[in-house]
DNA sequence: GTTCCTTATGACCACCCGGTCATAGTTTTC
DNA sequence: GAAAACTATGACCGGGTGGTCATAAGGAAC
């Protein structure tokens, strides 16, 4: 029988007290900090039982991110599907509004994301982290990519570049947006929808203005 | 005597060698995995020395930020002095090519950097990471602010916001630089100076003049 | 050479970790 | 209702942690 099978079998209530109790601890404490005991205690089960669902401290993390990563994909699938003739600058904008929607619904689960792509590179590998941001910035990409053939963008940005930076802009927003310490007192962190409107107007505004006057 | 008046008698020679190895610890693996014993057999002294010349281990990690933090300011400030007069967008490319050739020549102290504003909030303090992302912040702010004063930028712009995205796509930029995961084959990781030259004139090309046609 | 002060040392402490396993309990099968 | 299969349990394991402390070593003063 294959590692979770076991754990499969199990009631729903009891599969999604166990998930729970491992969103919670990672997303307080990181993967490093967190500590199987603890899981186990909020879970109400034993040790053994723990290891009986999944292999490892590792594959319990894995079955975590796994199912975050596939909710935040189909999001954005459907995004992008909903928006397909929009001109550039309000896709771009639904795009932050999903982001930032996400968060607000499940602020531990993105906890988790943003820990992965910036603690270090525990506990996945290079290559893991490295498939998930280009996917991130892929996706970014096509929405340029469209928009200059539109002719909404100037035909001469380079897209992989331009897509990285648009990124990186919409990753520390968000990342602002649920931690204190990153917005600093911007007033994005746990701000209100119309704080939220105000960052993605400007963000928007300035990528697709630029600063120069006139 | 103060705790680290011990410390401040060793030679120099000892001194740097102890704190070598701290950094090289805490770049290589981050604050909570960073092994005191490690230190100790790096560094070539014995354990109890070690917490003679720092009470824990958050004194020691907190001398070598701080260590840190005097060299990045002060070449950030040289830097915003030697451009007093010129265009924002020369500013912001200096600022950039600072930052690029401080990674270089720093990248364990760097790597420290980045993992304390980034994972979580251990070691430090919210407030205290708050404080040292707003001086990053506030520095741009200034830029942009002077931009605007002299005529090169729109004066509709909001000075903090406005900062506020530039930062996130210099730290992001930076971040990738050294960091194999992030960059995600974008050319920046361990980039030659030609490749940085090519990011930084993208980035303050977006900025300055938008994704916009015409 | 003895006293005194500063520095160096590593065995040792209590604690916590991820993971195991013999045992006990529960359910299914016939 | 007995046998077999599955599931639950927590004491236990080896190992590593940050930090301590009795002891030893070195050097200056007289």
């Amino acid at each position: 029988m294959s590692s979770t099978s076991v754990f499969q079998r199990l009631s729903e209530e009891k599969q999604s007290r166990i998930l729970n109790a491992a969103v919670t601890q990672f997303a307080q404490h990181g993967y490093d900090q967190t500590s199987m005991n603890c899981v186990v205690r909020e879970a109400g089960i034993s040790k053994g039982s723990l290891f009986q669902y999944f292999n490892s401290k590792f594959d319990l993390f894995d079955t975590v991110v796994s199912y975050a990563m596939r909710l935040v994909k189909s999001r954005l699938r459907d995004q992008r599907e909903a928006t397909k003739d929009q001109p550039f600058s309000l896709r771009l904008t639904r795009v932050l509004e999903t982001g930032f929607h996400f968060i607000r619904e499940h602020p531990l689960l993105s906890r988790i994301y943003f820990q992965m792509l910036h603690s270090g590179k525990a506990p996945y590998s290079e290559g893991k982290l490295s498939g998930m941001h280009r996917e991130s910035v892929g996706f970014l990409g096509r929405l340029i990519k469209e928009g200059i053939e539109r002719g909404d963008l100037r035909n001469d940005l380079d897209v992989d570049k331009t897509a990285f930076l648009l990124n990186s802009v919409m990753l520390q927003l968000l990342h602002a947006f649920y931690t204190e310490h990153i917005d600093s007192g911007y007033g994005l962190y746990s701000g209100g929808e119309q704080d939220i409107q105000d960052w993605i107007k400007t963000a928007v505004d300035v990528f697709v203005n630029g600063l120069h006057s006139n």
